[in-house]
DNA sequence: TTGAGACTTGCGGGAACCCGCAACACATCT
DNA sequence: AGATGTGTTGCGGGTTCCCGCAAGTCTCAA
């Protein structure tokens, strides 16, 4: 069995090995890239269906690299290995798994024992498994009125590129005043007026952006993607 | 000799402990702290004048630490040790540093005998040493139109954190048109017009932001701490 | 069928933002 | 002294943003 572990930080990358080659025997080969793209290639080339993925990383990202495996072989087992547990990640994580195939998602903090356990369920046994700490987390952003709904958030998105409402209404087809409810939930989301004096008014699409961030709805790598998707709508749309 | 590792990441802070008792023999205790706050006390108590430290914690961060750390003992050497080179981080420590005592900025990607040497010359020989890596950054920013000037910094902090035009001009005692100088030249340094089409207008503040974070001039950090001194102002000044 | 609730859309207006134009202060260099 | 550059301030107006009000659609359930 060839194990692909994807992961830019040498410290981590080595830990993982060691565990890898502990935890599951049957592994025979490890091959190792340090960010997505290398990932790709090494996957595509050994033909290889189970990975361990980190999720930052600075050409491509984990989530963009699982995207392009899946497409390319659905049955690949992916791990994912992180260091946050950003919302932003599990929506994009979501989005592209494929209907019957073993993922899990687990963070470095996570004790070795959980960590060997994870990677046996999910790279040998093909099992779904989710750190509790994130399940958590998704739970508690499940809750009423914290929540954003998908159409929410790609509104966000565009916000957060600096779109203004009437380009995010075309592009998402939607009306004008549409698009500006949507903020307003948004805003009401994500507690942009609920600032610490009473009578203070803030910016609140620069608010609502700093907000998203530090509650970890989106981090800085949902921006880049972001950017990079916008770019290739803008070459579509002319 | 006693030496401080504060550090919330257990690998990192493992192997930091082996380069440390590895490349200083004279180092007879090694105190571990996991953020900010505990690191303080750890120092006060242990009346330490050596420490390595962290700059990315969830509690309290490296810089802030730093600071009430060489208000008590301004002959403490740190060396600050991090992951990413982001000019906020350097802008933070250049500000704090009192006017002679060592310390070093050195990345977690250097290669171990990098950083035994930054160990020995910071900590030991009491020498300044930043990664060259990071003077690369900074000379990089340095460059014509680049660089963003103090004055125009502390304007982005307070855009960043959604106040408006009129407020900044109150907290920073200038005028209301100046103020909105200042964000002129902030929009034409961090390139926010420069977008990929033409005829394509943007958000200019919710840009200003976005293009701060990619271009690491801030990061989330940057923005926690802002919102606390934020807190701090109002309250003195209602 | 009727009614409640959620979502969409248009209109209108006040506030904030962006910025060109112009005047003035201050420092530096020739 | 004069020129030049940088930074500060006021004014005016076009644009965008934010949002209350109101009317319309769609769904679900009584």
């Amino acid at each position: 069995m060839k194990v692909l572990v994807v992961e830019d930080d040498q410290f981590h990358a080595s830990y993982l090995q060691d565990a890898l080659s502990d935890a599951l025997p049957e592994v025979t080969e490890i091959i190792h890239a340090v960010d997505g793209a290398e990932g790709e290639l090494a996957a595509r080339q050994g033909e290889i269906s189970a990975v361990v993925m980190d999720l930052q990383m600075e050409r491509r990202n984990g989530i963009e690299a699982a995207c392009t495996l899946w497409a390319e072989r659905p049955e690949t087992r992916v791990l994912f290995w992180s260091n946050y547990a950003d919302d932003a990640y599990l929506r994009g994580i979501a989005q592209i798994v494929p209907d019957d195939s073993a993922y899990g998602y687990i963070l470095k903090t996570a004790s070795p024992d959980r960590l060997k356990l994870a990677l046996r369920a999910v790279l040998v046994e093909g099992q779904i498994m989710v750190d509790r700490e994130i399940h958590r987390r998704q739970k508690r952003n499940e809750s009423p009125r914290t929540r954003l709904s998908d159409s929410e958030f790609v509104v966000l998105l565009d916000l957060v590129l600096g779109l203004q409402d009437k380009l995010i209404a075309k592009r998402r087809g939607m009306s004008l005043r549409t698009v500006q409810n949507r903020l307003l939930s948004l805003y009401d989301k994500l507690g942009v007026d609920q600032s610490h004096d009473e009578n203070l008014i803030l910016n609140k699409r620069v608010r609502a952006l700093n907000r998203a961030l530090v509650t970890r709805t989106i981090n800085i790598e949902t921006l880049e993607a972001a950017e990079r998707e916008l770019e290739i709508w803008l070459r579509e749309n002319r």
